[in-house]
DNA sequence: TAGCTTCTTGACCATGGAGTCAAGTACTGC
DNA sequence: GCAGTACTTGACTCCATGGTCAAGAAGCTA
């Protein structure tokens, strides 16, 4: 059964109008504000995505995975267990910075919906093999374990949602101080 | 001018349910919460005290400007720069994860009132006379600055005030990493 | 104890967000 | 172009919070 024409650009539009919008407010962005976005009202939204985690499951994909896809191509082009363990830390934590949506994703942040829930499993899991790989070649200090881990991309998320005024290039510059604590003594 | 005997009980109880209250929960907690805690309805708190902001100011000394002296007081009885500056960092970061409130108070987290801005600029100062030391000494990397030192500090409490379900054992381990990343090279 | 003053109460208003649904609008097939 | 169904609307409810104030309760003084 298929939808009827101006249900079909309604249901388009508030997409573009999601991505848009969770983009730079992050995923919790009020629904009333999707709904202006996508010049609608919010009961079509409701009724259309069963409300904000069906609208997340929607457009999640496109919001973030691919940028995580990125991060990973990325970092396996890369020679090294140390420069890939830190290049994937690095663009997580800058991802986490740019994209507010992304921070809300990889923090579980909301209603958790089955596409994102994979999608955080994958990149932890990808995470702890390159761990393992620094912390075998004595690159990284041996005493780091896979829960600190997630809990140091778990805080750089709080970090850059809660301090949004600090530039990216000081950000940036303190991820450095980060990584070099996690190098052995 | 003198109180009423009951008026003169009712703020002592508010005091000591806003200390209660305010410590387990932080400077947030919703004043109907204090008012149940106090015995008394929320109006009371409101003619007492003028709202939250002047709560917070008659609890902020007995709350936290003691502990925060007595983190001074210790540092102070320490020998040498580097374990001067890593002791204070650690202390303040326990405190922070130890007592909601003072977190508020160092993040300035809320309705801003002159005892509270007066302890932050203290604790503030002190923290850069430690870091110029560390420094001169060569004991802490040269490009950490000022205002990463402050950042470190605000970014810790939203950490604490974020991932309430890390053990202190955890967070403590946690801290000595990274202290470890402001070492020089 | 009466009467005055201080104090407290709790119902009330406002804000801002989630989520719902009866009624009205617009598409589509005939 | 009409009937019938799919779709949308926006006003509504609910909840949590901050904050106010007229009316009633309580303490104090003579």
């Amino acid at each position: 059964m298929t939808l009827r024409a101006d249900a079909r650009r309604n249901v388009e539009g508030i997409r573009r109008a999601a991505l848009d919008v969770f983009r730079t407010g992050g995923l919790t962005t009020p629904m009333d504000e999707v709904a202006r976005a996508a010049g609608v009202s919010k009961g079509t939204i409701y009724h259309r995505f069963g409300g904000r985690r069906g609208l997340i499951d929607a457009v999640v994909d496109e919001l973030v995975a691919e940028r995580i896809r990125a991060i990973v191509d990325e970092v396996e082009a890369l020679d090294g267990p140390l420069p890939r363990f830190e290049a994937y830390l690095r663009g997580i934590w800058l991802l986490q910075f740019d994209e507010p949506a992304a921070n809300d994703v990889l923090m579980r942040a909301l209603p958790d919906s089955k596409p994102l829930s994979i999608l955080c499993d994958q990149a932890c899991e990808f995470a702890l093999g390159l761990l393992r790989d620094a912390q075998a070649a004595g690159a990284i200090r041996p005493d780091l374990t896979p829960e600190d881990l997630t809990h140091l991309i778990l805080e750089r998320g709080t970090i850059a949602r809660a301090c949004p005024h600090q530039s990216r290039s000081d950000y940036d510059r303190r991820l450095g101080f980060t990584l070099r604590g996690l190098r052995p003594l």
